[in-house]
RNA sequence: CGCGGGGUGGAGCAGUCCGGUAGCUCGUCGGGCUCAUAACCCGAAGGUCGUAGGUUCAAAUCCUGCCCCCGCAACCA
């Protein structure tokens, strides 16, 4: 029988399209898929869309469509964008195929049934503009916490799930099973946070919302969308439907991947429903880190975070692949920044590994035309990197093994360092001078060779594309030297091999010019550094720059290098600041943000957008109506993933109290204020 | 005292469980090489490991207090 392996990466939620930090999850999920299938696994890999819910019947009607149209198109998109980083899925479930919810409705009745699910009343407050619930405890001093209004208590009848039952079943699981959860540090933390303080049932369906799963037994509530995702694991598998085949060869999930927040509903909720349904529990759950931007929680609703697509197109699957996989600490979270990834490109795709093909192959093509036999000499030296190359091979096993992935490349890379290092030892291009060294020369370049057909081949759980491009130069393609246990003996290469030289595989990228094309946008500042001056300042002190001029964005035309003396400028640097009175027309929150508002504001003819960080004092109805100051010349930025054409005047003590600068109705908007 | 994570040369991180010469990548400076993508190789400078105490022959590592940053608790990879 064959080993099985399935794996799974939460089903995504279709409120937004994904960010560079949400596809780690895939990416990571997908190497480690194809590392299981390299080493003889039958693997089954799960991923999806959580199409469900408030927010996205929400999102959907802003945009004028129904839902279903709505979640259509962002599924459609994060296809695409799996197909252009290469991962190979399965299976990709939605929660809106008929498959999944039948098994919904089909687990909720039976939950009912059997009384792990009852009926009851939910007692709860409701924001009525935010349109959303509370609990008690959610509440800031009495008031939403969204938008600091009043709430008013609401009844409900809604169903509950027995979680406190399970309570100690989840806990003994948990001890009994150290590495349940890794890293372990997710494990304290879901012991002291939500077991210890004791489990209290779980409201599991939902009536304001009408997009979900319906409870066919009772019409108008709709299930919980945490319980309606959660099934995805085995709904996907065809669980309680008429061929659960595979759900009985490859349940229980060998690991649910996954980032650190939603580690919860996984070690909680998820097992005790399992419990609940008497099916096995899946074997690990792996609650990796984030992507930070500067420092702070990459978001959709934040709208700070790098759009993939973009970076896949610009710099190729393989690239970002690596990025992600080999940044990322494990356990912990890391920084994103746009240099932080063109540099790695650099040194360890470009300088590193392309640019040791690069010199292979250009040697073997100089030296013997390309096709001369290469004969094997097995000196000490080359034995060295032998032994290496399969040290090598036993250390990434290890490392992926246990979810180490950066590990896993610092690993092969210190190889192919190592590999540079052997040609400067051996220095071929000395010992092309002297033709009686010609076999010598031949058993160098064999050496390095082979190495790269290593390299190849460890790499491949990490970059679908490059062992490829290798394997095309080196030219071979036999399984036999392709295969994963194959790295672990050096020294299967043909020696007949006739290289096809070819295209540099990884191009060495010009950082501040690049760096400059990925800011565009967000070069709000005309003083922002110029290109030249990206390499001493760091895109986060740029940023950090461009906040603090913002805060004082009163003189923007001070040129960078002769700063006026305390702060003084002359007439002509206050008339560049073009000020205008503007009309505020429309007014909403950005959607997620708690702090942004987002205004339509004519001026004069021009009809601006304009995003302010002062939801926390203003409504968005309170500002329609009023007559602001606008800078008007201002150059378009984009904030939270919204452009912004201007800024609006408002005075702040600092203390927590903001005023907007207004006019009275007596002044036409377009008015310049001087 | 709600819970968790983090604070290590200029930047990003490893090391902390199981105390014993502080490691890696990038950057800087100097040198080498010239096969290669201004790349590769060698060397150097740069850290009282957040802070104050404690335990110990010995502390980044163990214990205690404090400070700072981030997250969770509320849709989120």
């Amino acid at each position: 029988m064959d080993k099985t392996f399935y794996i799974t990466t939460p089903i995504y939620f279709s409120n937004d399209k994904l960010h560079i930090g949400q596809t780690y999850t895939t990416v990571a999920s997908d190497a480690m898929a194809r590392y299981k299938r390299l080493r003889g696994y039958d693997v089954r890999f799960l991923t999806g869309t959580d199409e469900h819910g408030q927010k996205i019947e929400r999102a959907a009607q802003k945009k004028g469509v129904t839902p279903q149209e709505y979640v259509d198109n962002i599924a459609d998109w994060i296809k695409e964008l799996w197909k252009a980083m290469r991962i190979e899925v399965d299976i990709f479930i939605r929660t809106t195929d008929e498959l999944h919810e039948r098994a919904v409705q089909q687990i909720f009745k039976k939950l009912y049934e059997q009384d792990d699910i009852y009926k009851s009343v939910y007692e709860g407050w409701y924001c009525t503009p935010c349109e959303t619930f509370f609990l008690e405890r959610q509440l800031k001093e009495g008031k939403c916490p969204d938008c600091g209004r009043s709430v008013e208590k609401i009844q409900e009848e809604s169903y509950f799930f027995r979680l406190s039952k399970y309570q100690d079943r989840i806990a003994e699981h948990l001890q009994a099973h150290p590495d349940f959860i890794t890293p372990q540090s997710r494990r304290n933390e879901m012991i002291n946070n939500f077991i210890k303080p004791g489990l209290e049932d779980l409201c599991v369906s939902r009536t304001a919302c009408k997009w979900g799963v319906p409870v066919d037994f009772d019409p108008g509530h709709v299930v919980y969308v945490w319980m309606d995702a959660l099934v995805n694991y085995i709904s996907a598998l065809g669980y309680l439907s008429d061929d659960d085949r595979e759900y009985r060869k490859y349940w229980p999930a060998d690991v649910h991947m996954m980032a650190k927040e939603i580690v919860r509903f996984h070690v909680i909720i998820w097992p005790a429903l399992l419990m609940a349904l008497n099916e096995p529990l899946p074997k690990h759950v792996h609650g990796h880190g984030w992507l930070t931007l500067e420092g702070e929680k990459m978001s959709k609703s934040k709208g700070n975070a790098a759009n993939p697509k973009v970076l896949l197109e610009r710099y190729g699957t393989d690239a970002i692949r690596y990025f992600l996989l080999r940044e990322m600490s494990y356990g912990n979270d890391c920084g994103y920044s746009d240099e932080a990834l063109l540099k790695r490109i650099n040194a360890d795709l470009a300088n590193d590994l392309g640019n040791l093909l690069s010199r292979t192959v250009g040697m073997i093509d100089k030296y013997f035309g390309g096709k001369i036999e290469i004969r094997r000499v097995q000196d000490s030296r080359e034995a060295e990197i032998a032994a290496l190359a399969v040290q090598t091979v036993l250390k990434t096993e290890e490392a992926l093994d246990s979810f180490h992935f950066s590990e896993a490349l610092a690993e092969i890379w210190t190889l192919i360092r190592r590999v540079n290092k052997f040609a400067d030892e051996t220095s071929p291009w000395v010992l092309a001078k002297d033709p009686a060294k010609k076999p010598e020369l031949a058993g160098v370049l064999y050496a390095m060779s082979e190495s790269l057909r290593i390299i190849s081949v460890l790499v491949s759980p990490f970059m679908p594309e490059t062992p490829q491009r290798i394997q095309e130069q080196l030219n071979f393609s036999d399984p036999a030297l392709t295969a994963w246990e194959s790295a672990k003996t050096f020294g299967l290469l043909p020696e007949d091999i006739s290289i096809v030289k070819g295209e540099i595989i990884f191009p060495r990228l010009d950082v501040p010019k690049e760096l400059a094309v990925l800011n565009g946008l967000n070069q709000a500042d005309p003083n922002a550094p110029s290109v030249g001056k990206f390499q001493q300042i760091s895109p986060e002190e740029a940023f950090k720059v461009l906040r603090e001029k913002s805060a004082s964005q009163l003189v923007p035309g001070q040129p960078a290098g002769q700063p006026a003396p305390d702060g003084v400028i002359s007439i002509q640097d206050f008339a560049k600041v073009k000020l205008k009175v503007g009309l505020i027309m429309q007014c909403e929150r950005v959607p997620g943000s708690d702090k942004l508002l987002k205004s339509q504001i004519q001026v004069g003819e021009d009809l601006r957008r304009i995003v302010s960080g002062i939801a926390q004092w203003y409504a968005p109805e309170d500002m329609v109506g009023r007559r602001v100051l606008v800078v008007s010349n201002l150059q378009p930025a984009k904030i939270r993933g919204e452009v912004s054409e201007g800024m609006l005047l408002a005075a702040s003590d600092g203390e927590g109290n903001l005023s907007l600068a207004t006019v009275d109705g007596s002044i036409a908007h377009g008015s310049e204020v001087r």
